[in-house]
DNA sequence: GCACTGGATGTTT
DNA sequence: AAACATCCAGTGC
């Protein structure tokens, strides 16, 4: 598997497609030297989903850089309160890392959690995208509320 | 406040 | 039936 290498604040970020799909969307932990930046326009397909897994991947890409929402918030703004453990096998899972952005997805007690590329980038991607920590928690300030 | 524990939880495979 | 990137209430500092 081979993709195509991108910058984004300071990550490398590749690209794999298969079949002209993209099939994958990694984060690599090194500088991008002379890439260029992550396009805008990037089509993931999410129709082999399930509807619960759609439901939270879709309401997760509404959260813009600089904020956050813990795992049980996302499951109720999906329609499914409680199930806020589901929600963390989806981002185990995701293939799309960054355009379907799991690492804004923390804990209640505002740990950031797990990553599947390792916690220590999970908190240097959200340091680059403006959230503060206060030690070890994000601030509270960085929250995202969904709209009603 | 902090750290730890045990049990409940929803969805997928 | 098992797995899990959680959550909450309880306990003891």
């Amino acid at each position: 598997m081979q993709g195509r290498l991108y910058s984004y604040r300071g990550f490398t970020i590749e690209v794999v497609y298969k079949s002209g799909r993209i099939a994958q969307i990694r984060v690599l932990d090194r500088r991008p030297a002379g890439l260029p930046g992550l396009p805008q326009n990037l089509r993931v397909d999410i129709s082999d989903f399930t509807p619960f897994e759609r439901a939270v991947m879709g309401k997760l890409m509404e959260v813009p850089p600089g904020r956050v929402v813990t795992y049980g918030m996302l499951a109720s703004a999906a329609g499914y309160p409680g199930a806020a453990r589901a929600v963390g096998r989806v981002m185990a899972k995701n293939p799309y890392a960054v355009v379907v952005p799991c690492h804004r997805v923390v804990r209640s007690d505002l740990h950031p959690g797990s990553y599947a590329y390792g916690t220590g980038v999970k908190r240097r991607l959200l340091l680059a995208e403006g959230v503060r920590f206060n030690g070890d928690r994000i601030s509270r300030k960085h929250i995202h509320r969904f709209k009603v």
